[in-house]
DNA sequence: ACCTGAACACCGTTCAAGT
DNA sequence: ACCTGAACACCGTTCAAGT
């Protein structure tokens, strides 16, 4: 109460214009791929003036490295709700994996695409590396050898699968079955 | 004599201004990445008004379509290079493929950054058809089922393992350790 | 602190001409 | 056929103000 009173909800145009401009990104990048998420049109999205986003983004690589970042949460959000399931398995995380990159082609192809430089933006690394760790931990079992050669090769395979079906040079089902069905052993 | 005489080589300024662009796309693409890929600059590099690319090139995509189309013909020819020489093996290709991704980042980013859409540009889909193909033979060794689950594994791990090595989360050290150095059996 | 409006240096693309 | 120059509608980014 003392801290979301009406009075903090309109201190900006939108309560939170760092939020829309977020929403419109992740809009624009939806409808048109990494091209038409524009500053000056997220900017018009979210109803404030071309430079308005300058408070919230210093440049639209920041914009679209953000936009990035919550792709990456979303990712592990996914993953997570399988491990733990009856998906708690290495197969399983695989085919979440797949899925994203058919349901979610631009973001996957932002996260991905080696454009941003993740050096420049701690929180897209951190995003990443912490949807990666869910990987990490269903393959090799949170053991020392950590990111060893067989969660690299399963994390290659898959990550190469769901490549190959955002770029459309295969079929989500093609994925599928070269991922397999079966719960057990882990990706091969 | 009769067609390539002074007269011709003279038709234009550059006596190809469609290589010259090819030409300056490509350095752009090393120097700068896809967003440094402009017709204005290319034009003015080749040294002519900003809008004559427009007589070789229908708009900037196709542009970048075509310095795409070169860099699967120039996977193409190293994986051909390989090909039946010491290297005539899937791993051998495997490396080759991974080889190209680190030395050609710029270019493998772009080839499969999954922005341009093949089905627009028939030349593209085939020059990477055909690149594809190398490798499909390696591995199926030319059987009727091309293209079977063994190659789309085969070929999705080294991707993989690539496409990780060009957005800089793995080293390539780290993806020819994955791929193994042994010449058989394929891949695995 | 947050937002606006004008301005600058770029783009891709189109059009009317020139040779 | 091939190239030029002017023009239009966009960008990202900066700056000087306004509240």
């Amino acid at each position: 109460m003392a801290l979301s009173t009406s009075d903090d909800a309109g201190r900006y145009h939108h309560g939170d214009l760092r939020r829309a401009l977020l929403d419109a990104g992740a809009r624009l990048l939806r409808a048109g791929g990494v091209d038409a998420v524009t500053l000056r049109e997220a900017a018009r999205a979210a109803g404030v003036s071309h430079n308005a986003p300058y408070r919230h983004f210093v440049s639209r690589e920041a914009l679209l490295a953000a936009v990035s970042a919550e792709g990456f949460r979303d990712l592990r959000r996914r993953l997570e709700a399988a491990d733990g399931g009856p998906k708690a398995n290495a197969i399983g995380l695989g085919h979440i994996y797949l899925r994203f990159a058919a349901e979610e082609r631009p973001h996957f192809l932002l996260m991905f695409g080696g454009v941003i430089d993740k050096a420049d933006f701690p929180d897209l690394a951190e995003a990443a590396a912490a949807a990666l760790a869910v990987l990490d931990r269903a393959v090799s079992g949170g053991g020392a050898e950590s990111a060893a050669a067989e969660t690299l090769r399963a994390w290659a395979l898959v990550h190469g699968l769901a490549h190959l079906v955002a770029e459309r040079q295969i079929t989500p089902e093609t994925a599928r079955a070269v991922l397999g069905e079966e719960p057990r052993p882990p990706f091969r």
